[in-house]
DNA sequence: CGAATAGTGTCTGTGAGACAGTATTCT
DNA sequence: AGAATACTGTCTCACAGACACTATTCG
């Protein structure tokens, strides 16, 4: 008996986060096909093996093929699996979380694409409220000693807007004068030379920061 | 064309961990099929659509079918995949680890398998060295805010035991006195009326967990 | 008694919250 | 000038490391 060749559905699902309204929203898209064609649900699709070396890549692939969207930041979640979960068959999904800026979805207009404050993103097709309550879990674990939050941001951006993005994540308000405290010892950020924002009352200094990756501290910011 | 119906390989491989002499170390098998047949590897199968609920179950499964082992502990990693980590084709493994008392490994005597501390795990088949390494990075991250660490112990175990399973988990040594404080705060343990462990100069209090379950704190141990 | 391990009490430094106070720009 | 936001300085408290000290058992 080979029931190694009975094989399941792989697929990846992508929970794409972005901050606006100084609350993490997460952005979905209408299914153009069945099951749920034109229910909102998170942008995945099938692994191809031919083409995808990886579930990672292949999460890219849907972001940029679904959204024509790309991202600094795209992290493994964790799979999803069962019989029951989609009703084409036995299937697993290996989810992934994405940080995009707000601009970068505002600029692209894409009419199949909804964003939603997590707290009203319910009732979701197949497990996606699970594993968008899943991804906000690690992002808010995560946002607590790493730069994760930055990501929500655009490359240059002021502290204030940093600290907001953090207590997005986080989930609670933060001390300012601590919270810069800790930006400055943890070697974060860099300003950027002479750069100033003027979107409040008074111009902040921008800073951008100091690795293209997210970075793990030992303390908590 | 229906590229849906190329379906690649989907299996478990579960990094199971345990302590002793003061390290962690992994509990590897001898392969009995090819690729890579004799050689230790993770112990790890097929996902069984038909008979397997989730993932999950499956490693609980493989690890029950293959090891005659239960664990108190199994927890999902993370997903493993692309096209050259198994010669059989595109696969994608879900990978768990979890935790056993040694005594637990010690009473099976399974000849196939092999405990070895995870400095000495080098060299295996597929991408098994990335997996345990992520088994342990993440241990190690969750043993600095949860009970985890106690999972390496028998149910009932002495405080110098529970802080020498910290320090394994950790990699590092924790200070005395500060660690009972902690443990006590934190409220994770009771002791066990009238009884005390007597392998050591001065016979010690023992305590068991208060929940049966791993559990996460706000603050570091 | 001395060795070994279990367990306690206390000092001190560091880091983070609180918050008052200053700086800069706009209307 | 006054509102709004950016930024700084300082006080205090809680927590964790260090470490000296006591307790209990064994040989």
């Amino acid at each position: 008996m080979a029931t190694e060749l009975i094989r399941p559905i792989l697929t990846v699902d992508v929970v794409l986060l972005t901050l606006h309204d100084d609350r993490i929203q997460v952005v979905l898209q209408a299914r153009e096909k069945a099951p749920h064609a034109g229910q909102l649900a998170l942008i995945g699709g099938y692994v191809h093996p031919e083409e995808d070396p990886s579930t990672q890549t292949a999460a890219a692939r849907v972001l940029r093929g679904k959204a024509g969207l790309s991202v600094r930041v795209l992290e493994q979640l964790m799979t999803f699996s069962g019989g029951s979960r989609d009703p084409r068959g036995w299937s697993a999904s290996v989810a992934y979380y994405a940080l995009l800026p707000h601009r970068d979805f505002a600029a692209r207009g894409d009419a199949s694409l909804r964003m939603l404050p997590v707290a009203e993103a319910k009732g979701l097709p197949f497990d996606h409220d699970a594993i968008v309550a899943g991804a906000i879990q690690r992002c808010r674990r995560r946002a607590a000693y790493s730069s994760l939050p930055a990501f929500l941001l655009p490359p240059e951006f002021t502290l204030p807007e940093l600290r907001r993005a953090y207590e997005a994540a986080l989930g609670r308000s933060l001390n300012d004068s601590a919270f810069r405290r800790k930006i400055d010892e943890l070697r974060m950020i860099e300003p950027v030379a002479g750069s100033l924002s003027k979107v409040t009352a008074r111009p902040a200094q921008l800073f951008r920061l100091t690795k293209a990756n997210v970075v793990e501290f030992d303390r908590t910011v």
